[in-house]
RNA sequence: GGGCGCUUAGCUCAGCGGUAGAGCACUUCCUUGACAUGGAAGGGGUCAGAGGUUCAAUCCCUCUAGCGCCCACCA
C-alpha cells in the first residue's frame, strides 16, 4: 500500500543511488554503441561556488534535455566539471589565511601557497558537485574534470604555445586595467562601470580658502564624482609665463603628475592661438605642448584636456599621435603601492624643474594611496593658486567586478590574445548558422561584441592558475614551450649556439634544477581563468589526445548558459573551438535568463534576498533563513531590515518542497527571453502536482490497474480509453516538440495539463463507474490496463522535469504486472503515434460538457449539494440516447443525478441544459430560486447574443466574405448556428419559467 | 550615445493575426471509498497609449509614455 503523499526527502537519495548503481548516466554505454550521440558540456561552476538559483535553472534545463534525449535512445554525454576560478579561489584561501592569522601568501611563498589552495580544494572544493547531484543532474560523474587537471593543463599549454607560434599570442607594454586590490591586470570584461556623483563644491571666485577638512570628508564619502578645474599657465618661447592660463578640467587630479601635453580641438577658436605654444605644469614645473587633436571635445569641460598617456586609455592614443610634440608616457604608479613615487624622482628624469622645492612638494604625495594623493594634490594646487573650482560631476568610474576597487589604467607588460583574428571564424560560423543562438536575438549581441573586439589581456599576476609556459633567458630570448623540460633543453641548446653558454656550462646547468630555474626564470604570471574555460568543450574530451570521445562527441549538441557569460565564455569557446578543432564547439546555444527574487530584484548577498535552492528542496526555518541572509551584511540597520523583510515574506520559513517541484517550476517559468521571478506559491503548486501524480498512481493501485503483458494501445476498444490514449499521444508530441525547440515552459505546461486536467480530472473520474461499479468484464480489464499504461506514459513524459517522483513511481509500478528491469531514466520515451479517434473524442467531449453544464447549473442556481435530481433528455436523438444509456452511471455519479429520463417536452419548471445539439432538463420546481435561474438564463442569452453580434458584423462585411479563407468563414457560420440554437433552447426555458 | 527587452486578470507570468489563458490569491459550495498538498462552481481583462497595415490586430509596422538590462573612452 502506497503512502498518502510522496515524501521527497526520503526518496531522492535512494533514487539517485539507483541511477548511480545502474550507470544510467554513463556516456558510451555498450547498449548505445550504435546510437546517435547527444552531448552537453556543463558550464563549469567555480570550485569555490555554492549552488544558487542560477545554477538550479541552468542545470535543470540541461538535465531536461539530457534526460529527454537519453530516453529517446541517444548516447548522452553530459560532461561535468568545475573551474579553478583564479581570482575567486585565491581570494577565498587568502581570506582563510588571514582569519586563521597565518602568514599571508607573500610570506608563505608561491609553491607553498599553491599547495595550500590545492589542499583547500581537496577539502571543500567538491561542495558544488554534491549540490548539483541534489538537483538530479544526470551528468556522467565518472568523467568529472577540473580546469587545472593535468590533462586540461596540457591542453592549455599546447594552445598557448601554438597561438604564440602563430603570432596570435604576444606580449606587449600597454595600458591595462589594473586592479589595485588584487594587484593584477584584468580584462575589459572584468571591469564594470559604476556611476559616481559627488556633492562637494568650491570656487576660488568665492574668496573662501579651500577647507581641507571638508574636502577630506567629502572625498572619504565620494572619492569620485567631482570635476576639478586646474589653471595651467601659458609660457612664451623663453619659458616666461605670459599671464594667460589654460584651464583644464579633470576628474583625476592626482594624474596631473603624469601629464605630458594639453589637447585642444583644432577648430576651437578659444584655443587656436595656443596650439604649438607651451604651458607649465604646476607643482612639477614641466613644460608641455598644447597640441591640436580632434579627440578634444569643445563641449566637454573647458574644451582643453590634459593628456596623461600612462594613466588613461584615450590619452594613451593621443600621446601616441603627438609623441613628437613631447606627449609621452609618464608612469606615476608603482606596483606595490597604489600610487607611489617611492621617494625617487626617476620618473621625472630629464624634466626641467626637478629642484628641491619640487622634491619637497612631491614628497608630500609620495607613497600614498591614490585617493590620499588626490587630496594632497588638490590642496597643493589650491595653495599655488592653480585650483579654479571644484564641481560635483556625474561620471562612470571603472571598478573591478570582483574586488569592487576603482580600476587604475596602468602601463605594464602583459600577454595578449589577438582576439580580432580569432573572432573572424567565430563570426562567420554564427552568420552561417553553423551555430545558432536560441533565442535568436542574442546573435546580435554576439556580433556586436566580436566585431568590436579588443585584444584579450590573458596574463594575471596571481598564483592560482595555469602558469604561463614562457621561460626567459639571460640573453633576452624567450622560450615558449609546453613543458619545462623542452623549454630548458631548447634554451640550453640555443645558448650554446649563440655562444652565450659553452657546451660544458650547458651540460652542468642541465644537471642542476635550481640553477636552471634561476637562469631561465619562468614567467610568473598565470592565465585568465577564462582561457582554460574557452577550451572546455574539447579539453574535457581528452584533447590534445585524439580520443574516441573527442571524435564522437565534438561538436557538442547544445550549450545552455546565461546571457551574462556570452562574452566571457561562449564567444571565446567559439574562437578556440574553431581554431583548434576547425569546427564549432556546439550546434545550438540556448541562452536563458536570470532568476530574480519575488519582487524582481536581482538576488545578491549584499541585498540579503538570495534564496538557496537547497532551502526550497529541504525546507528551512525562518530563523535559519534570516541568519543566512544577514550573514554577509555588515551594517546593523540594514541587517535588521533584511530580517524584518524576510519575516514578512516567509513568516513560517520555507516548507520542504522537494527537488522535483523546484525543477518543474524553473522549467515552467523558463519562457524564452524573460527573467524568472521566484514564486514560492508556484513551487508549492508544483509540489502539489507531484502529489497529484502520486495519488493518481495510488488510485490505480487501489483499483487493480496493473500493467498487462503485451498491452496493445492500438487494440483498445472503449471510447473512454481510446480517447485518453489519443490525448496522451498529443501530449507526447507536444512535449517532445517543445523540448526539442527549447520551449521548456510549453513542454512543462503540456505535461501538466495532460496529467491533471485530462487524465486525473476526467479519465480517472469517468472510469470510476467501470472500475468500481462491480461488474467484472472486458471493459473493466481494458480500462485497468489502459490506466496502467497511461501512467507509464505520464511517468516517462514527466521524467525529464520531475525525475525523482517519476522514477519512484515507475519502480513501484514495476512490482506488479510484467517484470521490468533497469530504470525509467533510460527510457523509452513514449509513443506519440496512436490514431486520434474522432468519434471517441466527440463522445467523451459531449459527456464532459454535459457533466460540466449540469454542475454549473446546480451551483449557480444554488441547488443543495445533496439534492436528488432527475435529468430529462428532451427529444433525444438516437445517438444522444445511445451515449446517455452507455454513460448513465457516470453521469449520475459525476453530476449527482439519481434518475435519467427521456421525454418529448421538458417537464414543467425545469432548467435547460444545452450541450451541443442536445437539450436536457433538470426538473427542479420547488428546490430552486426561480429568479436566480431567470437571471442566469438572461446572462447566458446575452452572452450568446453578443457573440452572434460579433460574428454577424464580420459576416456582413463583404471584404471579409470575399477575402478571408473559406474555413474561417465556415467556422463563423457554425459558431453563429450553434449560438442561435443555444439561444432558442434557453429562451424556451426562460418563457416556461415566466409562466410559473 | 548605441543596442536589446518588457508593459495581458489583484499578484507572477504564458499566448501572439481569426471565439483572451495558467498558477497563486479571492467568493460560494463539498471531508463521496486516489488526492483538502484535494474536488466543484464563480467573479475578475477597453491585452500601456496613439496612429498605420490587413477582410480581420493583444499579436505585424511607426510613434509616445513608463520600466529593465547590456555595451561605450569622453575630460
Amino acid at each position: 500500500m502506497m503512502e498518502k503523499t510522496f515524501e521527497a526527502a526520503a526518496v531522492e537519495g535512494r533514487i539517485a543511488a539507483r541511477w548511480e548503481q545502474e550507470g544510467a548516466f554513463r556516456a558510451g554505454r555498450a547498449d548505445r554503441a550504435d546510437a546517435a550521440p547527444f552531448c552537453i558540456v556543463i558550464p563549469p561552476p567555480n570550485v569555490t561556488g555554492n549552488l544558487h538559483m542560477g545554477h538550479a535553472l541552468n542545470n535543470t534545463l540541461q538535465d531536461i534535455l539530457c534526460r529527454y534525449w537519453r530516453m529517446k535512445g541517444r548516447d548522452v554525454l553530459w560532461q561535468p566539471g568545475t573551474d579553478h576560478a583564479g581570482i575567486a579561489t585565491q581570494m577565498v584561501v587568502e581570506r582563510q589565511l588571514m582569519e586563521r592569522q597565518e602568514p599571508d601568501r607573500r610570506a608563505m611563498g608561491r609553491e607553498k601557497f599553491v599547495e595550500r589552495v590545492w589542499a583547500w580544494k581537496a577539502e571543500s572544493g567538491g561542495a558544488i558537485v554534491a549540490q548539483l547531484k541534489r538537483l538530479g543532474a544526470s551528468c556522467d560523474w565518472s568523467r568529472e574534470r577540473f580546469t587545472l587537471d593535468a590533462g586540461l593543463s596540457r591542453a592549455v599549454a599546447k594552445v598557448f604555445v601554438q597561438l604564440h607560434r602563430e603570432g596570435l599570442i604576444y606580449k606587449a607594454k600597454r595600458l591595462v586595467n589594473w586592479d589595485p586590490t588584487f594587484q593584477t591586470a584584468i580584462s575589459d570584461l572584468e571591469v564594470v562601470q559604476v556611476e559616481c556623483k559627488g556633492t562637494f563644491k568650491w570656487s576660488r571666485g568665492d574668496g573662501a580658502p579651500l577647507d581641507e577638512t571638508a574636502l577630506g570628508k567629502a572625498l572619504a564619502k565620494d572619492p569620485n564624482g567631482h570635476l576639478y578645474y586646474f589653471d595651467y599657465p601659458v609660457v612664451d618661447g623663453r619659458g616666461e609665463e605670459t599671464g594667460e592660463v589654460l584651464t583644464v578640467a579633470t576628474t583625476r587630479p592626482e594624474t596631473m603628475l603624469g601629464d605630458s601635453a594639453v589637447a585642444v580641438h583644432p577648430d576651437d577658436p578659444r584655443y587656436r592661438h595656443l596650439i604649438g605654444h607651451k604651458v607649465r605644469l604646476p607643482l612639477v614645473g614641466r613644460l608641455m605642448a598644447v597640441v591640436a587633436d580632434e579627440y578634444s571635445d569643445p563641449e566637454m569641460g573647458t574644451g582643453a584636456v590634459k593628456i596623461t598617456p600612462a594613466h588613461d586609455f584615450d590619452d594613451f592614443e593621443v600621446g601616441r599621435r603627438h609623441e613628437a610634440e613631447g606627449a609621452r608616457q609618464i608612469n606615476i604608479l608603482d606596483a606595490e603601492a597604489n600610487i607611489s613615487l617611492k621617494g625617487n624622482l626617476a620618473f621625472f628624469e630629464g624634466l626641467e624643474a626637478a629642484d628641491h622645492e619640487l622634491a619637497r612638494l612631491l614628497a608630500s604625495v609620495d607613497g600614498f594611496d591614490r585617493f590620499e594623493a588626490r587630496k594632497r594634490i588638490i590642496v597643493l594646487m589650491a595653495l599655488e593658486g592653480r585650483l579654479q573650482k571644484i564641481e560635483p560631476h556625474q561620471h562612470m568610474v571603472p571598478h573591478g567586478d570582483r574586488s569592487n576597487a576603482v580600476i587604475e589604467p596602468w602601463l605594464t607588460d602583459q600577454w595578449y590574445v589577438d582576439a580580432k583574428t580569432l573572432a573572424q571564424p567565430a563570426l562567420a560560423a554564427v552568420r552561417e548558422s553553423r551555430t545558432r543562438f536560441v533565442p535568436r536575438n542574442w546573435e546580435k549581441t554576439y556580433f556586436e561584441w566580436l566585431e568590436n573586439i579588443q585584444p584579450w589581456t590573458i596574463s594575471r599576476q596571481l598564483w592560482w592558475g595555469h602558469q604561463i609556459p614562457v621561460w626567459y633567458a639571460p640573453w633576452g630570448e624567450i622560450y615558449v614551450e609546453e613543458t619545462e623540460e623542452t623549454a630548458y633543453a631548447r634554451a640550453l641548446a640555443d645558448g650554446v649556439r649563440r655562444g652565450a653558454l659553452s657546451a660544458r656550462e650547458a651540460e652542468r646547468l642541465s644537471a642542476e634544477p635550481t640553477r636552471l630555474a634561476a637562469t631561465f626564470p619562468r614567467d610568473p604570471d598565470v592565465l585568465d581563468t577564462w582561457f582554460s574555460s574557452a577550451l572546455w568543450p574539447f579539453s574535457t574530451l581528452g584533447w590534445p589526445e585524439a580520443t574516441k570521445e573527442l571524435e564522437r562527441y565534438y561538436p557538442t549538441s547544445v550549450l545552455v548558459t546565461g546571457f551574462d557569460i556570452i562574452f566571457f565564455w561562449v564567444a571565446r569557446m567559439m574562437m578556440m573551438g574553431l581554431h583548434f578543432q576547425h569546427e564549432v564547439p556546439f550546434r545550438d546555444v540556448y541562452i536563458h535568463a536570470l532568476v530574480r527574487d519575488g519582487k524582481g530584484a536581482k538576488m545578491s548577498k549584499s541585498k540579503g534576498n538570495v534564496m538557496d535552492p537547497l532551502d526550497i528542496i529541504d525546507g528551512v526555518t525562518l530563523d535559519a533563513l534570516i541568519a543566512k541572509r544577514i550573514e554577509s551584511i555588515a551594517n546593523k540597520a540594514e541587517a535588521a531590515k533584511v530580517a524584518a523583510d524576510t519575516r514578512r515574506e516567509f513568516p513560517k520559513g520555507i516548507p520542504a518542497l522537494g527537488t522535483d517541484a523546484l525543477r518543474f517550476f524553473l522549467a515552467a517559468m523558463a519562457a524564452q527571453g524573460r527573467d524568472v521571478k521566484l514564486s514560492l506559491s508556484r513551487i508549492e503548486g508544483y509540489r502539489n502536482f507531484a502529489t497529484k501524480v502520486w495519488n493518481a498512481s495510488r488510485f490505480a493501485e487501489m483499483n487493480g490497474c496493473v500493467r498487462v503483458v503485451g498491452f496493445d494501445p492500438d487494440a483498445v476498444r472503449a471510447p473512454l480509453n481510446r480517447w485518453i490514449l489519443g490525448e496522451a499521444s498529443k501530449a507526447v508530441a507536444e512535449t517532445s516538440e517543445a523540448i526539442e525547440a527549447f520551449r521548456f515552459n510549453d513542454a512543462a505546461n503540456s505535461v501538466y495539463r495532460f496529467v491533471w486536467s485530462l487524465f486525473c480530472d476526467w479519465h480517472l473520474e469517468l472510469a470510476k463507474p467501470v472500475l468500481q461499479g462491480g461488474a467484472e468484464g472486458p471493459e473493466r480489464a481494458e480500462t485497468q490496463a489502459t490506466i496502467a499504461y497511461v501512467l507509464d506514459v505520464v511517468y516517462a513524459l514527466l521524467h525529464p522535469f520531475m525525475p525523482f517522483v517519476t522514477e519512484e513511481l515507475w519502480t513501484i509500478k514495476g512490482e506488479d504486472g510484467p517484470p521490468r528491469a533497469g530504470v525509467l531514466a533510460l527510457g523509452p520515451w513514449p509513443r506519440a503515434d496512436f490514431a486520434i479517434d474522432r468519434a471517441a473524442e466527440a463522445e467523451i467531449g459531449w459527456i464532459i460538457e454535459l457533466v460540466s453544464e449540469i454542475r454549473s447549473v446546480r451551483s449557480e442556481v444554488g441547488v443543495p449539494a445533496g439534492a436528488q435530481l432527475t435529468l430529462t433528455l428532451v427529444q433525444a436523438s438516437s445517438s444522444v440516447a445511445r451515449i446517455v444509456e452507455a454513460w448513465g452511471d457516470t453521469i449520475k455519479r459525476l453530476a449527482r443525478i439519481v434518475r435519467l429520463e427521456f421525454a418529448e417536452t421538458p417537464p414543467a419548471g425545469s432548467l435547460p441544459i444545452v450541450v451541443r445539439d442536445a437539450l436536457a432538463a433538470l426538473p427542479l420546481g420547488g428546490i430552486v430560486d426561480i429568479e436566480a435561474e431567470k437571471s442566469r438564463l438572461d446572462k447566458e442569452i446575452a452572452r450568446e447574443r453578443q457573440e452572434i453580434a460579433k460574428v454577424d458584423a464580420k459576416l456582413a462585411n463583404p471584404d471579409f466574405v470575399a477575402r478571408a479563407p473559406e474555413e474561417i468563414i465556415a467556422e463563423h457560420h457554425e459558431r453563429r448556428e450553434a449560438s442561435l440554437s443555444r439561444i432558442a433552447k434557453m429562451e424556451a426555458a426562460r418563457s416556461r419559467l415566466d409562466q410559473i
